[in-house]
DNA sequence: AAAATACTTGATCGTCCATTCATGAAATTT
DNA sequence: AAATTTCATGAATGGACGATCAAGTATTTT
């Protein structure tokens, strides 16, 4: 019943993500993304309500590309704890490397997404424990295949590392050198490889 | 020569740190400042030049309590080691606790000021590096100390720390427990006993 | 092919916000 | 106390931005 939208919506939702990752979210204008898209205000507002609903579509978008990040590792990997290792690689690798600044869309818009955007920011937030779980699982089995040592802690060791990770893209943030990169991951390493 | 600026200007750094820590640098208008200040826009651009040249200031204002708050703990330590220590407790707390939301004006703003504004985001990360400087200096002294181990490289080993400084503050986003907190920072502890 | 439905366009609206400036008031100097 | 200098006031300005909507166009249905 009358026209289909004429534009791939996975499409837009990767150069709003782009543009999200560049600008952070009080500092995309509709206008940016406008240009980013090729789409008209109309257009966006009517596949996705407004500004908000756009970056929800967006977060929900960059989540599932970190889980699959993640769950991509854990194929190539014989270990749960060498998943892990891998996962660390990859986002000293963004954060290296110079596309989007280094930045998580989660960590930056917890601290720039106004509070009076309460859906928007408890929406990240499940979101961060999404991946925190998923860390929370490879850790259980770990645990299962005595890769870690049995007094270890799970749950609690999943949140530390989410912290490392959280405080690496605020490292990034800094412009830090390839080796200093490679340090901090490699002490990280270390703090893994003490729970073995 | 005419008259004095008839406000405090301790003051009104104080109050404008709160807001700038409540809403962020984007978030903030001039309407806020005067609001909790009390002072009429004019009296604000003539005294700070802009939004911009009083958040420098605030940023200026801040680190300076950071580093005092650092310097009060060392004299209240008997090791350079549990100086550090006692940095992160005041973190711990500054988390746990509800005021200003957790948030470090430094953290949160280079999530959110603009990258337009290229000369208050270099001075946000000089800032930084003082902080680190500081913990740097404690390490050189702990290791002539023999509180670390002499294999330990104390420029690395402080910019680990501070990474765990700042994954601390997006942990803070997620309203941990305290518990959660508790065990994050002993989790920290752990590393630098290692260091020993 | 006519009718119905849904998408597209882009100018426009209303609001908010950083900043300014003319006027007035106070302190200091002469 | 007159003149000068500086500060305080707060309404006004100009620009930016999120969001809307009427008119137009394409697709599907009958």
């Amino acid at each position: 019943m009358g026209r289909q939208p004429s534009f791939n919506r996975e499409r837009v939702l990767n150069k709003a993500t782009d543009v999200f990752l560049k600008r952070g979210f009080q500092g995309t204008t509709i206008k940016d993304i406008t240009q980013a898209t090729g789409l008209q205000p109309g257009s966006i507002y009517s596949a996705f309500e407004n500004k908000t609903g756009l970056y929800t579509e967006v977060i929900q978008h960059y989540t599932d590309k970190q889980v699959s990040i993640l769950e991509n590792v854990c194929e190539k990997t014989d270990t749960h704890i060498g998943a892990i290792r891998a996962f660390f690689d990859s986002m000293g690798k963004s954060i290296s490397s110079n596309s989007g600044d280094g930045h998580c869309l989660l960590v930056r818009g917890l601290f720039e997404v106004p509070e009076s955007q309460k859906e928007l920011r408890y929406y990240m937030q499940l979101k961060i424990h999404e991946i925190e779980s998923r860390i929370y699982a490879l850790l259980v089995k770990a645990k299962e295949n005595n890769e870690i040592v049995p007094e270890e802690n799970p749950i609690e060791l999943a949140r530390f590392l989410m912290t490392l990770l959280f405080g690496h893209r605020v490292l990034a943030q800094l412009k830090p050198s390839e080796s200093t990169v490679n340090n901090t991951i490699e002490r990280v390493f270390k703090i893994i490889e003490a729970s073995r």
